[in-house]
RNA sequence: GGAGGGGUAGCGAAGUGGCCAAACGCAGAUGACUGUAAAUCAUUUCCCAUCGGGUUCGGCGGUUCAAAUCCGUCCCCCUCCA
């Protein structure tokens, strides 16, 4: 099996310094797995990694289309898998480094994704939740048994679904298709929101209104970019609703909550090593710890 | 000094004799998640505990079978008049 790097943990835990760090141990590659790094034009509040910062490594994935453009975990398992084998037919290592579970989850273990045919979009927008959520019951049980019935957006999807492919058959467990390592990069709870709240107040300096500004104007209403933490709250702002610092306030809300729940995914959903690289210690020595994980799984 | 309004769980705010450990909002904590995932959704938040129990509604004291809710008194806050 083909060996990969996973590089995971919360939002402004550190994971694009260590990356940089163990790719050039490693003689690896990094592929971005952040859905929202993908998008050009969204750079200061994704904390993007600058092309000046690479250090000459590869960085993959990142940039692939605008902000008017549709992008989904389909897509991007496709595009991860394509690199991974590229990087390993160059000799390298493939190191995943981001945020988002689902998207790496998607792309190591085997979910699949028919390919749609092109029909037209249903549209729910006339029924309730709850006449939703039994049509479901009706189509198909075993998804409906899966989620909740307040969750309308997994309703709708889950009925799409059944009508481009049929019912779910059985529950899919699904299984690791990559010879895969998970190092979890973590701080003390107190440390990270701290973290996170110093790096919302460093976008602003960086001119973050600016940039959601542009890629609000420039992305549709509905489309994912808009969705990321660090713009869509500029909307109230923009319409005169609030002020500047409650948009502040309110990203780094936004971005602890996220944080949050990104451990709960990392935590459940991988067999995760974390590695604490806060409390003031020392990146070469989390490094070194990396490193031991790697040769006590790969030894050479 | 006088008149009036108010003090409820982390915050805001309902409740005005029993159905109140106390609605609701916010914030926090926990969790779910195979095509929007930086999304969407759920649970939970006085204390101990499995049922269940023990302390709460500014303090103290009363009335009552029963009080956050009624009475007395004290403390604190706000507005107005002096």
């Amino acid at each position: 099996m083909i060996r990969v790097l996973v590089l995971g943990g919360p939002t402004a835990v550190g994971k694009t310094e260590y990356a940089l760090a163990l790719a050039s141990r490693l003689q690896g590659e990094i592929i971005n797995a952040d859905s929202m790094q993908v998008y050009r034009g969204l750079e200061i509040g994704t904390a993007k990694i600058r092309p000046e910062e690479q250090q000459g490594i590869p960085h993959h994935l990142f940039d692939l289309v605008d902000v008017d453009t549709p992008f989904d975990v389909a897509q991007y398992q496709m595009r991860a898998r394509e690199c991974i084998q590229a990087v390993t037919a160059r000799g390298h290592l493939p190191i995943l480094v981001g945020g988002t579970g689902l998207y790496v989850r998607a792309t190591l273990f085997d979910y699949h994704f028919p390919i749609k045919e092109g029909n037209v979009p249903l549209s729910f927008s006339n029924e309730t939740t709850v006449a939703l959520y039994e049509q479901l019951q009706v189509l198909d049980p075993l998804a409906a048994t899966q989620m909740h019935p307040n969750n309308r957006q997994r309703i709708e999807r889950a009925l799409q679904r059944v009508a481009e492919s049929g019912p779910l058959k059985e529950i899919p467990r699904p299984s690791m298709l990559y010879d895969a390592l998970f190092v979890g990069l973590t701080r003390p709870r107190e440390e990270l929101y701290d973290r996170i709240n110093q790096r919302v107040l460093t976008q602003f300096q960086q001119g973050l209104e600016q940039e959601a500004q542009h890629i609000l104007a420039q992305s549709p209403q509905g489309s994912t970019a808009r969705q990321a933490i660090g713009y869509k709250e500029f909307i109230p702002y923009f319409e005169g609703q609030m002020t500047l610092q409650e948009v502040q306030d309110t990203i780094q809300l936004h971005t602890r909550r996220y944080a949050k729940r990104q451990y709960t995914w990392w935590a459940h959903q991988f067999p995760m090593h974390w590695i604490d690289v806060g409390n003031g210690r020392a990146p070469s020595e989390a490094l070194c710890e990396m490193e031991k994980l790697v040769k006590a799984k790969w030894s050479q």
